[in-house]
DNA sequence: TTAGGGTTAG
């Protein structure tokens, strides 16, 4: 026979999941007066936390009048879990002081969560030095925490020693450190230790495949996520499938993508919410904003992820009008957005011209969803100013946000008044740029450029000394394509050998129609102290047209070409790449740094904001 | 009661 208490613990615990059920077993304690006994509260307060009941947690943890240890635990482990885990800051002062007891190795647990939540090393190493010095030194649990906090931290050496320390490691510790290596970009480590582990299971697979992605390595994550396929690791889970297909996003590879949405089909977890928000994100990414829109749609749950993906999608694709739409319809739904919707949204209006809109959705941001706009948004603000020429305003802006401006701060008005040829501005801008000391070459360039054009030929000098000193070159330029099942890679100023006739061939005829109307090279790119000649002749071998016209030449008649570049387009390609367009009546889709540029007919989607 | 793998921007 259970005691009362007893009974009442195993009710709560049964409860969980289901708010109606929690809230009903709350009421009966509270009926019985078992409420504020030992260890009802702390059940009670898991199993608000675990049915998405937060709030309720805590008001019942503020109405308990005995509070121990066993309730502190518990409201911190759900804190740390939760999307404030900062909250857990206020509770553990206040059961120091206000409540005078010692953590122990639970709370000490949480509190590590909650640094590697917070990303807060600060916070993680004054706990490392509490757990060393407490009674639990030798607890291994806290000890797995302690790994996994200094992975997210970024300094998967110290997590490393904290792991050499656990006598007895078992996949959980294992799996922190793979993880903690792969997303720090320490592929090598993180392979080595991955073969390592005993027994390596699904959750090991995911961790190494999405550290890898993550760190922007998704060739190898791919790899790893055939070659575990191919050890018959069994899929009992979406986690993995979104990873690989945030991979495929990553290379815009548009047939791996297409043929992963197949097998999430065939494994069933196609209404699995992650997996439908990494598709639509990957079908985006591979410049298929059609796609991308009818898995949204055929999206049942969304989340606030699964908006901000289509709105960031649409926006990036230039489609402001849609993403505006979108917006309106996620507000009716009742999804609250959140900071990186306000990006996506503001974008949109700032590639479009839409400054009325733009200015109306930053202010509403903080009056009307109490989100604070941070130093992005007000870059993002001011692009949309300046590229519309309000370029006073821009300029006042910076002077007034709570901020200090960074490089793409400055970056974007730079580049604005240089767009308005606002020299006094531009050289006040681009001074201020340089005592930043980019680290982009691009930006070095946009610097250059202004300088020269200005005949500020002593800048110009300290740029490229600059550019010296920090070993800075400018990135090489690649851009890719897929043709049939195969990637062909690019780099600037290499033209393969097998189709080098053809690519020039095709180049040299393009040059002669484009001429025809009235095309002239815009070599204010180069940044070289090359002859005219020498530079066009740069420009004429850019990565993406030898993509491009490698796609002309090889993919079926009539098909969209879509390729992907590594850096911004250059002005002079983004020219060529419209006259393309319009010469052999095909559309081009190139995704670059930071948009989609759809061509067609002469015209590109961006119509000149980018 | 405590620890590991997930989708959006830059």
């Amino acid at each position: 026979m259970l005691s009362p208490a007893a009974a009442a613990a195993a009710a709560i615990r049964a409860a969980a999941g289901s708010p109606s059920a929690v809230r009903g077993a709350h009421a009966r304690l509270l009926k019985e007066g078992l409420v504020h006994h030992s260890p009802a509260p702390a059940i009670l307060v898991s199993a608000y936390a675990k049915s998405s009941l937060l709030p309720d947690a805590l008001h019942l943890f503020d109405e308990t009048p005995r509070r121990d240890l066993y309730l502190y635990s518990s409201l911190l482990a759900a804190v740390s879990h939760s999307v404030s885990p900062a909250l857990a800051i206020p509770i553990l002062r206040r059961m120091l002081s206000a409540d005078t007891l010692r953590p122990d190795h639970f709370v000490l647990a949480s509190i590590a969560s909650v640094s590697a939540r917070l990303r807060s090393l600060r916070l993680g190493r004054q706990l490392h030095a509490h757990f060393v010095a407490s009674p639990y030194s030798g607890d291994d649990v806290v000890k797995s925490s302690l790994v996994d906090m200094y992975c997210k931290c970024g300094v998967p050496d110290d997590a490393r020693k904290v792991f050499d320390s656990i006598c007895a490691k078992n996949s959980v510790v294992w799996t922190a450190l793979v993880s903690g290596y792969a997303s720090n970009g320490r592929s090598d480590e993180a392979l080595q230790l991955f073969g390592s582990i005993p027994g390596r299971g699904l959750f090991s697979w995911t961790a190494l495949i999405s550290g890898l992605v993550k760190a922007g390595e998704s060739v190898s994550g791919v790899e790893l996520f055939v070659e575990m396929r191919r050890d018959g690791v069994r899929i009992d889970d979406a986690f993995v499938l979104s990873v690989v297909i945030s991979g495929a996003a990553d290379l815009a590879a548009f047939v791996l993508g297409r043929q992963l949405h197949g097998s999430a089909m065939r494994l069933g977890f196609l209404s699995s919410m992650i997996v439908g928000n990494a598709l639509v994100d990957m079908y985006s990414k591979c410049s298929d904003i059609h796609s991308a829109r009818e898995v949204f749609e055929g999206i049942a749950l969304r989340d606030i992820i699964t908006w901000t993906t289509m709105v960031v999608g649409e926006a990036q694709h230039g489609r402001a009008e849609e993403a505006l739409a979108l917006f309106d319809r996620m507000v009716l739904a009742g999804v609250k957005p959140n900071e990186v919707t306000f990006v996506g949204m503001i974008y949109a209006c700032s590639h479009a011209g839409l400054v009325q809109k733009g200015r109306q959705l930053f202010d509403s941001m903080k009056q009307d969803y109490d989100i604070n706009p941070g130093l992005q948004h007000y870059t993002c603000y001011l692009d949309l100013l300046s590229r519309s020429g309000h370029l006073l305003e821009a300029e006042e802006l910076i002077a007034t946000m709570p901020y200090e401006p960074d490089e793409a701060t400055w970056g974007a008005l730079l580049s604005a008044c240089k767009k308005y040829n606002d020299a006094e501005m531009c050289i006040r801008v681009a001074d201020n740029l340089l005592e930043l000391r980019p680290k982009d070459s691009s930006t070095y360039i946009l610097l250059s450029n202004v300088y020269a054009v200005n005949g500020k030929w002593d800048s110009v000098a300290k740029v490229r000394k600059c550019m010296t000193g920090l070993e800075i070159r400018k990135d090489p330029g690649y851009s890719w394509i897929e043709v049939g099942r195969e990637f062909h890679l690019f780099h600037a100023g290499e033209v393969p050998h097998d189709v080098r006739e053809e690519i020039m061939g095709f180049l040299d005829e393009m040059v002669l129609e484009m001429r025809k109307r009235g095309y002239v090279p815009d070599t204010s790119s180069v940044m070289h102290d090359l002859e005219e000649n020498e530079k066009e002749h740069h420009l004429f071998l850019h990565s993406e047209r030898l993509a491009v016209a490698f796609g002309l030449i090889k993919s079926p008649p009539g098909s969209v070409i879509r390729v992907v570049k590594n850096l911004r387009l250059c002005v002079d390609c983004h020219t060529v790449l419209k006259l393309i367009s319009e010469i052999v009546q095909r559309k081009i889709i190139v995704r670059d740094h930071s948009r989609f540029h759809h061509f067609e007919g002469g015209k590109c989607s961006c119509s000149e904001f980018w």
